[in-house]
DNA sequence: TCGATAGTTAAATAAACATTGAACATAAGG
DNA sequence: CCTTATGTTCAATGTTTATTTAACTATCGA
């Protein structure tokens, strides 16, 4: 029935956790593929990431990734559409996400973010 | 005996692993009170940290440091002096580790990290 | 050689974490 | 209305984590 989800306001984003967000695999690729589909449209579903976890799984980093400040999720019709909460971690913590991308970028091979590009389903 | 300790190589250093690290309280305030006092001395040893959490607890914390390449730790008699990979850091993950750094500084009532500054004991 | 100092190791514990599967809820479309 | 597609909730699982206490090792200096 709710519409809305709660989300921290700017000032609520602590550093800790957002760095234990990140830290961990699964929520940095999401985060990455969130950063990487930016350019093309703000925002991103659900089931888009369904390559990288099973779908409660994901249903636990998405809450994870929100609670932190990571992340803002709008929810339409049977839908969740998620964007990057860039601008509110800018504010905070200046250059921190960026750094972070390139990074991650960077080693994306090795962290196995190089996203399979909607890979044919061979059923 | 062993008068070296294992340390992974700069190119061993993962980001994940750093990005946990980092995501600890008690971790992250060993890592920025290492920074602050790197103009000084770029070494502090285990002692410089007694207040931040009980000596064995810090000993685990210091080889999580250690592991995943965020210090380097020297053996000197019956001390160990850590100081800052910045160099590795650098040179793995440009600007990240400054872009942390600066968000701790900017939040460091918050994370408690405000250096005690050695308080005369009220014994 | 003795004692103090610096730090490690080991074992125990409680909490938090990531993952899974099954059942559920909600909305859209025929 | 019925079905399908999206995504959530809940409980169970096994793992990792941070912390504490106590016992230990090793070095320095008197």
């Amino acid at each position: 029935m709710s519409r809305t989800l709660p989300h921290p306001t700017r000032e609520q984003i602590e550093l800790p956790l957002v760095l234990d967000c990140l830290s961990d695999p699964t929520r940095l690729a999401i985060v990455y593929q969130l950063a990487q589909q930016e350019r093309v449209s703000s925002e991103l579903c659900c089931g888009d990431f369904n390559g990288l976890a099973g779908k409660s799984n994901l249903t636990y980093h998405f809450a994870k990734l929100r609670d932190c400040g990571l992340m803002q999720t709008r929810v339409a019709g049977t839908n969740r559409f998620m964007r990057l909460r860039r601008e509110d971690l800018e504010a905070r913590f200046p250059g921190l996400l960026d750094a972070v991308l390139k990074s991650a970028a960077k080693d994306a091979e090795r962290l196995q973010l190089v996203a399979e590009c909607d890979v044919v389903e061979t059923d």
